[in-house]
DNA sequence: CGGTCTCTTGACGGAGTTCAAAGCTAGTGG
DNA sequence: CCACTAGCTTTGAACTCCGTCAAGAGACCG
């Protein structure tokens, strides 16, 4: 729980107040490799933040194949914030990867702090803002970059992450099958 | 300039006082296609809200390829934002692919705004919420369609930009060729 | 020890790239 | 009004990367 308190001084000043209100909404929960936290078609009424572990969020297409849009390992936000900002079913599923701990918000209660404290508006400017930079970088590492290349740029963003967590899924998230990544990772243990 | 104000007062009600200061910083310009707004490498000052016309932001890889990262049109801001939120030297161009109008905020009066008129926050948060939502469609469109469902889906985001754009720089924004794309609209005719 | 999950391997096919050339189209100037 | 040019699109042939399908090899865990 510190975690989150020292991230939100880290940006902006916090009243004990401010403070009290957070610690109130928040809620603290260990999870185990394997739980879901959002379903596809589900209302999204949850935020997490994560303190351990890593947590992902997939879509499953047509054909029933997996598409990772996002890790989340500590101090990342995740949940599926296009279903909350639009108010629509989840088109997302969020499951844990490895065994986490995460503290969970209501999407609603996180909107009402915005009106009762309006200095978190300038931590959640910040927050977007993050995520946009990190998001045109993705999209302009898949538009220029080689399957080979945007995994060793995951490497390097993620430098533990693949110890944890099944190839399979870093795969889904460069956008390539696990055999490719399989055939990639030979290439470069040859170098 | 009407436009801007009407959009705004779509999201948050707008005192008379904050409407004149944004009066006071914005400046319209027209621009002729061609005209470049920032450039690879320089400090990024400033923001664009296009009220007539269409811009484009993208990168150039080592092989001296463009790299379309998004397409701006009425109503859309544009401007190279990593730079901006991180202050470093642009690493995206900007240009104008039509003549154009935009409204032009200098990027640091564009920051005052929320430490004189705080209401502006909750516009601000719209905004990019409205941007992570587009970004994260986006990436998971190239992760699970092929290129002509993309195309398709493009035509559909963007209905008249076609008519008005060269082929290549929707090529640049699919992550595509533009042989590749002439064959898909190939395609497309024969049904 | 047996089953499940994960990763690797091989053969083949297909979507998209590359390079090069030709065809269009619209604007410009003689 | 035509010829020329520049910008854009199309076409063809060869190639490459990656996906698909199917099978096998490890690894982990009850």
């Amino acid at each position: 729980m510190q975690d989150l308190i020292d991230k939100i001084k880290g940006v902006i000043p916090l009243t004990s107040e401010a403070e009290t209100h957070i610690l109130s909404i928040a809620k603290e929960r260990s999870l185990s490799k394997g739980n879901a936290l959002i379903l596809e078609g589900q209302t999204v009424r949850k935020t997490y933040f994560v303190t351990k572990g890593c947590l992902r969020s997939y879509c499953i297409d047509k054909d029933g194949k997996e598409h990772t849009l996002q890790f989340a390992i500590k101090d990342w936000w995740i949940s599926d914030f296009t279903a909350i900002y639009n108010h629509e079913p989840a088109s997302l599923n969020v499951e844990c990867i490895t065994d986490s701990h995460v503290i969970e918000f209501s999407a609603k209660e996180l909107d009402d702090v915005f009106r009762l404290f309006p200095e978190f508006e300038a931590f959640q400017r910040k927050n977007l803002e993050r995520h946009v930079v990190s998001l045109h970088k993705r999209i302009l590492n898949q538009l220029q970059l080689t399957a080979s290349e945007r995994y060793d740029l995951f490497l390097k963003q993620y430098p533990d992450i693949e110890r944890h967590i099944p190839n399979y899924h870093i795969a889904s998230f460069l956008g390539i099958t696990q055999q490719s990544l399989s055939r990639i990772r030979i290439e470069r243990v040859k170098k």
